[in-house]
RNA sequence: UGGGGCGUCGCCAAGUGGUAAGGCACCGGUUUUUGGUACCGGCAUUCGCAGGUUCGAAUCCUGCCGCCCCAG
């Protein structure tokens, strides 16, 4: 199966841009543009290089992936290039995830490196270089509707990512292929297998790309060092329950490292605060938000009354809410909602918008408010 | 140094003669292109210490140690 470019003109005259991270998503990507008989250009970006850190820059991590989209690109027989934008992604991810940890906030490096270094300046690489469109791996749906392009969650909700890509504008849309939407997983890696690429087998990258050991923490300390500094850790009515060693390790939701025992029920962080250094904590029905107030809304949709689903996380199924222009009003109690995060809004599979998480209340409140 | 109570995993805590529940914490795993959640698994051959009774004790007896309360 050949997934459809959406060119404007016949593909034998058309230019595609492929993002290629060096995984097997991205390559198959390449695979698939090549295919349809367009000129294709594999770009990868170089945005960090932990391989430096562990002394062996060239065989791992960011160098390993770099090699194997050259690789991939090698077997294909289309033009590759590496470009640096280390600085970039230093700039717009790691600084801002730091600060965002440091403001007692729980950030989202992906939607930042989605909006900044790939739709921002990669996608504006591509219009430099001539092309048509730019393709990424993202298991999401690009769908032509009446009123222009329109971004929907992937065939595939198991895999959809359209979490990480509501901050795209309707005019990167419009530049924007995502040929993998359609697409199961395995059904990727079986093109891979039967085209033999290098990376048919390669494990899916998960975890945050820039962190070597999952020890996200030392990376924030490096750039922030304030917060890591130690405090206490006080329960709803402020009784001290104990210390903590930084409010790095902590995001609201959070249960484990608290090592708080001798309780009846879990306790869980229902919120920072910076400046106090303090630790807030409670157990699981202090947890439960019914509203949540965004910010940096972007609409890729009109924003409407009724129907409206949201997720708060990467990994859930939407749960219906109302907006009111402001606010995100949960049916049902929402758990584990940080500032910081994203709120995306849905209508059915179509991803009208969002917004980040600036703050939330209990969901009794917003029950009382609405009535 | 009079009276009373208590001492079971890091914390809380069942268990009063039949061969150590549970919760919290912690650790490991699964899930996952963010944090987190959730789920699964692990976690006291031993009950403050030392003796004794008994076929058999954390549970009964004796002594010691420690802590708490009341009284002087």
């Amino acid at each position: 199966m050949t997934p459809d470019f959406q060119l404007a003109r016949p593909a034998s005259e058309a230019r595609i841009v492929v993002a290629m991270s060096g995984g097997v998503d991205s390559s198959v990507v390449a695979a698939l543009a090549a295919r349809t008989g367009a000129e294709v250009i594999g770009v990868t970006l170089q945005l960090y290089d932990h391989g430096q850190a562990v002394g062996r820059s060239k065989t791992c991590c960011a160098g390993r992936d770099i090699y194997d989209a050259r690789t991939v690109a090698e077997r294909l027989g289309i033009a590759h290039y590496v470009f640096d934008y280390e600085s970039r992604f230093r700039d717009s991810v790691i600084e801002r995830f730091a600060d965002e940890y440091a403001r007692g906030r729980t950030p989202i490096p992906c939607v930042s490196c989605n909006q900044g270094v790939k739709f921002t300046d990669l996608l504006s690489l591509a219009r430099d270089l001539g092309a048509d469109c730019l393709a990424t791996g993202h298991y999401v749906q690009r769908v032509e509707g009446a009123g222009g392009p329109e971004l929907h969650r992937a065939a595939d909700p198991v895999r959809d990512q359209s979490y990480f890509l509501f901050a795209t504008t309707r005019e990167q849309l419009g530049f924007l292929r995502f040929p993998l939407g359609g697409l199961p997983k395995p059904a990727v890696r079986e093109i891979a297998r039967e085209l033999e690429l290098v990376v048919a087998d390669k494990p899916d990258s998960q975890d945050i790309c820039f962190v070597p050991n999952g020890d996200y923490a030392s990376i924030v300390k490096k750039v922030r060092p304030e917060a890591a500094r130690p405090g206490e850790i006080v329960d709803l009515e402020g009784r001290v329950l104990g210390r903590h060693s930084g409010l790095i390790h902590f995001t609201v939701g959070q249960r484990r490292g608290l090592e708080i025992g001798g309780q009846a029920e879990p306790l869980y962080v229902v919120r920072l605060e910076p400046e106090a250094k303090r630790v807030v904590v409670g157990p699981k029905a202090a947890l439960a938000v019914g509203a949540a107030r965004l910010s940096g809304l972007n609409w890729l949709g009109e924003s409407q009354r009724d129907g409206l689903t949201a997720k708060v996380r990467s990994m859930a199924r939407p749960a219906p809410v109302s907006f009111d222009g402001d606010s995100l009003h949960f049916e049902q109690p929402e758990y584990g909602v940080a500032p910081g995060q994203a709120a995306v809004i849905y209508e059915g599979s179509r991803v009208l918008g969002g917004g980040w998480i600036e703050e939330t209340s209990p969901f009794r409140a917003a029950t009382l408010a609405a009535a």
